[in-house]
DNA sequence: ATGCGGACGGTAAACGATTACCCGGGACGC
DNA sequence: GCGTCCCGGGTAATCGTTTACCGTCCGCAT
């Protein structure tokens, strides 16, 4: 593996020319300057990015924690920061906590260790902890769901109003009982859509459950208030990933979307359009959650003394016919 | 940001005895030991990763580039080369390239430079070039799509064989026009599974078109086929992005997948039996591919000499109704 | 009492880059 | 002709670890 040091002395130059040659620093003769172009190529110099970031005390990378790989609203996500820092020089790893507390601290550990310029950071759990990255200095922003304590850029989705707009829309469609299948307490996003969906109902309607933020869990769920005495005739269902348990369950059942159980999902998936009836869902901006969010962290990156900011955007109800009878 | 100095200073002994006390890998006075430990957890001492991976020249960092982060067949290689990787104390960061040879090699650029341990990657392009990787030693293994050049890790899917009995099996429910979209030429698996769809129909039955592995491509080569003189009567589509393009065409048009047009799809997506008719798909063990990925690489990671295996996982064609009338 | 071996822990040399500092020489002004 | 300034480029310090090497001390055997 060539080091600086061998280009040097197959350019016959020293090791600080080779340095200023290659990143154009200050000036250097042009013809020295040709030399050790050539003698890099000749060895296939790649400089050591850890002994040069050891050096610089700066690296050019992001790191983006996400909760969940497999969902597509995490991915979109991934996209608008990738989009972003691409411009701006930087590389963006993704790291996949899956909903997981021990994972997601390994991965700030390793964020963390391998001392990244900023982290995005989806928080998994009541209990996230970035105490360690603040006092370090590594500028982090939270997205999709808020970090406790202090403060710190955040960058979130108006949610709660999403998921109140979403059941009166159920309401106004003419269903009767409308129940919620929402995430684990403890996890903000889950939290507020049942609020808002609490919002609309009242407390003295209220019928939910709450699942892990997987299909398994969904249709568990599901299953349990369709059996209920007086079932549910309509559901908001909090996230894209669960609605496919729901529906799934549904199908088993015989029971039609719409017509017999009123569905609002959230997120926008590829597939919702496919299916029949096509899904009524909350669009959150996701790609615009990511580009905000690393738009904010790079401008953190270059100035650590901004206040902090929390930025809400708004979600949008795409009325289909899973809402309708 | 606190070093192995101050904490050496604060617990009064030297820093080699810190790193010893803190690595455990020489024996170390149980009392010093504990002092260095309530040093370092004072100080909030962690670690610099860069300084100890230029020392130790390694890294615990796997690479994985995939092209595309919103193709639930990409996100379960992930799963799968994660998983793995977890339990060996490697940590993964995922890098999307997006089906863009620029930013592949941007990706390998970085990899090359954090000297990761090693690199798992579907090559995006007819000249992706690992060239660079092979010769600092850094280990490859290609997943999805082989490398050109000479040899190396693989894990491939006999994607040819499956679209030829995907394809066959069209042919024994009736269908007798059947046409394939497949991925752009030079893509290996876009032009293995065009290759196994003639397999089955005879050169001179030949149907196809060629697209980006996306929607947007697939809608627009669909039209075009229907729109032919003598439309197809089934589809063999070459992922389940494109079958989303596929079946949006399908319902603008009127026409019902199954009865007017078969398909088959490949790639089990999670949303596939929730359309109307469930689709019928070839489905590729995707977390299989990223797990025996990372095994190989990990493998090579301890051992250099191994001689490079290619691994062919089958695929399996899952008969639901779209591929019925 | 002396010698020897082993265990522990400190000193300092790496790892591979960047860069502060310094030195030599040419240009220019007086 | 001499002093000054500037510019290009080399020397060596530095980033924060790990670890080879060595000295010290203690215990035990002769």
């Amino acid at each position: 593996m060539a080091t600086i040091s061998d280009v040097a002395a197959h350019a016959g130059v020293s090791t600080a020319t080779v340095s200023r040659a290659l990143n154009g620093k200050s000036t250097v003769d042009p013809e020295l300057a040709a030399r050790v172009l050539v003698a890099a190529e000749e060895l296939g110099y790649h400089p050591n990015g850890l002994a040069r970031n050891l050096r610089r005390q700066e690296t050019a990378v992001l790191a983006l924690i996400i909760s969940d790989v497999e969902n597509p609203f995490f991915t979109a996500i991934a996209r608008g920061v990738e989009d972003l820092a691409q411009v701006s020089g930087y590389s963006v790893v993704l790291c996949n906590s899956d909903e997981n507390e021990d994972k997601e601290r390994r991965y700030i550990d390793v964020a963390l260790q391998e001392r990244v310029a900023g982290v995005v950071l989806s928080p998994t759990g009541r209990s996230t902890n970035v105490d360690r990255l603040r006092r370090q200095g590594t500028p982090v922003v939270a997205v999709d769901r808020p970090l406790t304590g202090p403060h710190g850029d955040q960058v979130l989705v108006d949610t709660r109003r999403a998921a109140r707009d979403a059941t009166r829309h159920l309401v106004a469609g003419g269903y009767r009982r409308i129940a919620c299948l929402t995430g684990p307490a403890g996890v903000r996003t889950a939290d507020d859509r049942l609020a808002g969906y609490l919002d609309a109902v009242g407390e003295e309607n209220a019928l939910f459950r709450r699942a892990e933020y997987r299909a398994e869990g969904a249709r568990v769920a599901a299953t349990e208030l369709l059996e209920l005495p007086e079932p549910p005739d309509a559901l908001l269902v909090a996230n894209s990933t669960m609605t496919i348990g729901v529906l799934e369950t549904l199908a088993s059942r015989g029971a039609r979307p719409g017509r017999d159980v009123g569905i609002v999902s959230f997120d926008d998936a590829p597939w919702t359009t496919l299916i029949d009836p096509p899904l009524t869902v909350v669009a959150q901006p996701a790609y615009e959650v990511g580009r905000v969010a690393a738009q904010l962290l790079l401008a953190r990156i270059t100035d650590g003394t901004r206040r902090p900011t929390t930025t809400t955007l708004e979600a949008r109800l795409i009325e289909r016919q899973s809402s309708r009878r």
